[in-house]
DNA sequence: CTAGGGTTAG
C-alpha cells in the first residue's frame, strides 16, 4: 500500500501490478482500486500499459462503483470511448453497483469526444430519468458533450439551466465557445464571469491563439496577474505557430526568470520554435535539460525533438532520438521520413515508411508529402506515381492539391515538362501559384521559355507583386540566352513596384541566431566579415571559380555584379562563420529562400578550400557541401 | 469534471 502510495513512475506501478498477479497477494479492493486509480493520474495510459490496468480491474471479483468509474474514466482519459461505453453498458447491468453522477459524467463526456450524438441524447433522456437533471457534474458534462457535437447553443442551453454555476462549469462554457472560435461571444461571457480563475484565463489565451490572433493573446497574458506553466505555454505556443519563433524563445527565457518550471508540453513549442529558426544549440540545450530533469520524453515530445533535430540539419541526431522511442505513432513516422527526405536520403525515407506500414502503422496524407518529397529530391519518377497513385487505391487517402504539387515538382525536375502541365490540366483542384512556380521552376532547369511565360502569364494573375516569380521568369530567359526579355523583366520589377523580398540567412554561433541580409554591413564585426570575403573570393578564383553574373538582376556592369553576387547573404554568413568557429566545425546556415545558382557552386569549392563542412537549409531542402560535393547532387 | 503540446507541396 505505501509502495502504490509513493510511486510516481508508472512504469514501477506496473511492477508493483506484476508483483501482485505473481504472488497473489490477497489485497483488498481498496488498495487494487488505489493502484488502478493511480495508474490512471500518470499521464495517459496508451496501448499496453491500458490493458495492464483493465487486467487489473478483472482479477476483482465484484469491482464496486467506485472501481468501475475509476475504470471508465481510465478509458476516457486514454481515448478509448468503445471501451469506456460498453463497460458503463456492464456497470448498468451488474447487481449491486448503483450509477452515480460520476459515472454518468464520464461516460457523456466520452460520447462528446467521439462524437457520439446518438448514445450522447440517449445518455442525456436518462440522465434526467434517473434524476440527475440538476447535478453539477452531469450538466458540466453535457455543456462539452453539445460543445463537441458542434451544438454550441445547447450547450449554453444546459448552461443557462443551472441555478448556480461554478468556475469549472463557466469555463468549460467558454471552452467550447473558444473550441468553435467564436471568440466573440468566448470574450462577452469571459467578461461577464463572475470568478475567473487561471484556467479561464489560460482557455482565453490560447482560443485567441488558436485563432491566429497572437496580438490580442498577448493583450491578455500581459494584463493576467498570475501566470503558470499553462499561461506561458499557451503564449510560447501562440507565438511558436505563428511562426513569430524567436519570440516564442524570448518568452520562454523570461518565463524562466518568473520561476515558473517548463514541463513537456512547454518544451514542444520551445523545440518548435528552434526547429523553425534552426536554434541547433539552443535545441541540444533543451534536450540535455530535458534528459537531466524528470521531464517525461512522451511520444510528442519525442515527435518534437526528431523534427527539431531534422529541422536543425542534424539529421543524424534526429535518427537516433527517433530509433530510442518506445512507441512511434503516424506523426512520429511523418516526422522521420520528411527529415530523411529533406536531407536527401529518399531511399531512406522510402525504406522507412515500408518499416511503418510492416509495423502497423496507418500513413496519413502527410506522410505522403513526405514520401512524395522523398521522391522529388533524388529524382524517382515511377517510384512517385507508384505512390502517388497508392495513395488512394491502397490506402484510402484521396490526394489534395499539395500532393499533386508534389508530383508537378517531381515531373518537373526530371524534365517531364508536358507530363506535369498534362497533370495540372487534369487535377480535380484549381492550380494555385504554387504549382505554376514548381512548373516555372522545371522550365528554369530545362529551357523551356514557351511553358515558362505560360505558366508566368497564370501566375501574376495569382501573386502579381511576388519578385520571386519574376526573378525565376528572368532565369528562365538567361538560361536561354534572351537578353531582351531579360531587359524587360528587369523592367517590369522596376516600374511596377514589385515587392521584394530580401533574401536572408542566418548562422547561430554560441546559441546566438545572427542573420545577414544582401550587402548587410549592420554587424560589428563587419570589417572582419567583408576581409574574409573578399579573402574567399580571391582563394575562390585561384580555384578556377567563375561568378555566375548573368543570373544578376540588376543592370549594373559586369564588376558590380560579381560584387553583388560576392555579398549574397549566404557568403555573408559563411564568412562569419569561419571567423567564428573552430576549424573543422561544421558551419550550418538557414536560408529563407533557395540558394542561388552562383552560391551554390562557390559554397561547393569553400567546402574544400576551407576544410569545413557546410550544411544549408533552403526554402525547399538541405544542401550539405563535403569536400567540394552537395548531398542534392545539383539535382535540385 | 475545466486550460497548454508533435508530422504538412514551393
Amino acid at each position: 500500500m505505501s509502495l502504490i502510495q509513493h510511486s510516481t513512475n508508472h512504469i514501477h506501478l506496473l511492477q508493483i501490478h506484476a508483483l501482485i498477479l505473481k504472488t497473489s497477494l490477497d489485497v483488498d479492493i481498496v488498495v487494487l482500486t488505489k493502484l488502478l486509480g493511480k495508474m490512471f493520474s500518470q499521464s495517459t495510459l496508451i496501448g499496453y500499459d491500458l490493458s495492464y490496468a483493465r487486467k487489473l480491474f478483472d482479477i476483482i471479483p465484484q469491482p464496486d462503483t467506485f472501481m468501475f468509474n475509476t475504470m471508465i474514466r481510465g478509458y476516457l482519459k486514454s481515448n478509448k470511448p468503445e471501451d469506456c461505453l460498453s463497460l458503463f453498458m456492464r456497470m448498468c447491468r451488474q447487481d449491486g453497483v448503483c450509477i452515480d453522477s460520476f459515472s454518468l459524467s464520464v461516460v457523456l463526456q466520452s460520447c462528446g469526444r467521439s462524437v457520439d450524438c446518438k448514445n450522447g441524447k440517449y445518455l442525456h433522456a436518462q440522465s434526467l430519468k434517473l434524476g440527475f437533471g440538476s447535478d453539477l457534474f452531469v450538466q458540466t458534462a453535457l455543456i462539452e458533450m453539445y460543445g463537441r457535437f458542434g451544438l454550441v447553443e445547447v450547450s449554453r442551453k444546459v448552461f443557462d439551466e443551472i441555478k448556480d454555476p461554478d468556475c469549472i462549469s463557466c469555463n468549460v462554457m467558454l471552452a467550447e465557445y473558444v473550441r468553435v472560435r467564436e471568440m466573440g461571444l468566448a470574450r462577452e461571457f469571459f467578461d461577464k464571469m463572475s470568478d475567473r480563475d487561471l484556467v479561464s484565463w489560460n482557455t482565453m489565451i490560447h482560443g485567441y491563439a488558436s485563432t491566429g490572433d497572437v496580438e490580442s493573446a498577448q493583450d491578455l497574458f500581459d494584463t493576467s496577474t498570475r501566470k503558470d506553466v499553462v499561461s506561458w505555454t499557451s503564449m510560447i505556443a501562440a507565438c511558436a505557430k505563428s511562426r513569430c519563433s524567436s519570440n516564442a524563445l524570448k518568452l520562454f527565457h523570461e518565463m524562466q526568470l518568473s520561476n515558473v518550471v517548463p514541463d513537456q508540453v512547454t518544451m514542444v513549442s520551445v523545440l518548435c520554435a528552434c526547429g523553425d529558426i534552426g536554434a541547433l544549440g539552443m535545441g541540444k540545450t533543451i534536450h540535455e535539460y530535458i534528459k537531466r530533469s524528470s521531464i517525461e520524453l512522451d511520444i510528442r515530445l519525442s515527435t518534437s525533438l526528431v523534427d527539431m533535430y531534422a529541422k536543425c540539419g542534424d539529421i543524424d541526431n534526429a535518427v537516433s532520438c527517433f530509433k530510442q522511442m518506445r512507441k512511434k505513432d503516424v506523426f512520429a513516422w511523418s516526422a522521420m521520413i520528411m527529415g530523411l527526405a529533406n536531407h536527401g536520403y529518399g531511399e531512406a525515407a522510402l525504406d522507412l515508411f515500408s518499416k511503418m506500414i510492416s509495423e502497423g502503422t496507418k500513413p496519413n496524407d502527410i506522410t505522403f508529402i513526405g514520401v512524395l518529397t522523398a521522391c522529388s529530391h533524388i529524382g524517382l519518377v515511377d517510384k512517385g506515381w507508384t505512390y502517388f497513385n497508392a495513395m488512394s487505391d491502397v490506402y484510402g487517402i484521396p490526394p489534395k492539391i499539395e500532393h499533386y504539387g508534389n508530383m508537378i515538382d517531381i515531373l518537373g525536375r526530371a524534365g517531364r515538362l508536358q507530363e506535369a502541365r498534362e497533370l495540372i490540366r487534369s487535377m480535380p483542384f484549381k492550380p494555385d501559384a504554387v504549382i505554376w512556380r514548381a512548373l516555372l521552376g522545371a522550365c528554369k532547369i530545362y529551357r523551356n521559355v514557351e511553358l515558362a511565360e505560360e505558366a508566368m502569364v497564370k501566375l501574376v494573375a495569382i501573386e502579381p507583386d511576388v519578385d520571386g516569380n519574376f526573378v525565376l521568369l528572368s532565369n528562365v530567359y538567361s538560361q536561354a540566352k534572351q537578353w531582351h526579355k531579360v531587359v524587360n523583366v528587369r523592367r517590369i520589377i522596376k516600374n511596377n513596384k514589385i515587392h521584394r523580398i530580401p533574401g536572408s540567412s542566418s548562422i547561430e554561433v554560441g546559441n546566438v541566431i545572427v542573420e545577414f541580409i544582401a550587402g548587410d554591413k549592420s554587424h560589428l564585426q563587419s570589417d572582419q566579415i567583408y576581409k574574409m570575403l573578399s579573402e574567399i573570393m580571391h582563394r575562390l578564383k585561384e580555384a578556377g571559380y567563375e561568378p555566375l553574373t548573368t543570373s544578376v538582376l540588376q543592370d549594373v556592369d559586369e564588376k558590380e555584379k560579381e560584387t553583388l553576387l560576392a555579398h549574397h547573404s549566404e557568403k555573408l554568413a559563411i564568412a562569419f562563420g569561419i571567423l567564428n568557429t573552430a576549424p573543422g566545425v561544421p558551419i550550418r546556415i538557414v536560408k529563407n529562400l533557395r540558394v542561388c545558382d552562383d552560391c551554390h557552386s562557390a559554397i561547393k569549392i569553400i567546402s574544400i578550400i576551407y576544410n569545413r563542412k557546410i550544411i544549408i537549409r533552403d526554402r525547399n531542402r538541405f544542401h550539405h557541401f563535403v569536400a567540394g560535393t552537395c548531398s542534392c547532387k545539383d539535382y535540385w
